[in-house]
DNA sequence: GTGGTCTAGACCACC
DNA sequence: GTGGTCTAGACCACG
């Protein structure tokens, strides 16, 4: 699956999955061609409305991003998005603020959470 | 400034202030007693609307991370959340858990995230 | 109707319509799952801003009395409290007796708070 | 103490004071040359600010209720203040409506309440 | 159609 | 001066 969705973040679901796209389109693991799943099946699949899968999918077209083929399904474009450092950043630091706001519900500062964070990649290693 | 405001992001603004505040205290920037910035300063300062603040104040109050004295203003509230230290471990598991997938999903690794928080730190300081 | 405001009490109108939602629960008119009044329809039959039911409806839901379906409505929600019989009983206690102060600084008496109460029950059958 | 304050309610400080006062004169506990405690002394055992009080006993003079005789006291003056039936109900009422939205918070409906309320009668009789 | 967010601006309560 | 409440009205997100 690579599209997921974070009911909690605020974050409207539609801009979740552009978003997503897009991001999965620059770091490559979609490219110009790749089928994605119907829009059916992706509301299915992430338990939301349909509507807001057609939404980010229309979005996504206009923008050039993706290409709708009548009957066959919709397909990643020619044009890649480029996102440069700064919206990558950007996405980044919103993550974090979220976790850290997250974290401090339940008492944890920066540094638990950082060793916490070290500790996985030691074991991952 | 302790807070900022990125109007991009989709992430409506008086969720963005509740976050940051969180944020703010789990970087040790905003202690217990702390007074915040007036809602009508901070209104100011972000560029936002008086009402905006309000509710963002508001909320954090209802959840206890603020006190409001009126007609004196907005402090950090001095009532943190007692759990147990297992129970505090497999939240933090949890929260570690879900912010590494959804880091994932927009391509950033451990190490990426590891640095963007090792950022925060330093700034903090 | 299940909500009306007084207008000459003193206490906001959001907090009224969060206090009668609550009774309205406690009595039995509204039960686990009940779709509430649209913002818009309860603003419009009580003859007040849009805002202010908002702003009840969302305390509502923060407190997890209410659950809320983009696009779809308000309902009453389906979580209730767990507490133990000991530490209900004392919670009650406490209640009653609070109850009891404020009436009495009033000058009405046990028999006229029940009497008051035992007239709501009528009223809800 | 013929006053007291309740801090939940939401009704403000210096109406919940005047009020009272007027309660206490119409049932006779408070008669017409009664002197009252000074506000500072008011202001302490209620802990809440003095010119809150100040302002409840400045609003009871100009209705007539209070009288202010510089240098050596507030005294209750001539003029009754009326409170008809209705307005007792008024009271009765959102005292009882809170009650039960407080109750409702633990998971008490009316019967609960009743019969809390009706065992308290019993013991006291 | 539903609820969610934001703005602009007024007036009140309290220190 | 502080925060609290309410109104009026716009625009967005979602089903």
């Amino acid at each position: 699956m690579l599209i997921s969705i974070d009911s909690k973040s605020g974050v409207p679901f539609y801009r979740q999955i552009i978003e997503q796209v897009k991001f999965a389109i620059a770091r490559g693991d979609l490219e110009p061609g790749d089928r994605l799943p119907t829009v059916r099946q992706l509301a299915v699949d992430l338990s939301i409305n349909l509507n807001t899968v057609v939404r980010a999918y229309r979005e996504l077209e206009i923008e050039g991003v993706l290409e709708t083929q009548q009957g066959s399904g919709t397909f990643v474009g020619r044009k890649r998005p480029r996102i440069d450092d700064l919206e990558r950043q950007r996405m980044l630091d919103q993550i974090l603020t979220e976790l850290l706001a997250r974290a401090s519900d339940y008492g944890f500062n920066l540094d638990e959470v950082l060793q916490g964070l070290s500790q996985r990649k030691e074991k991952s290693s």
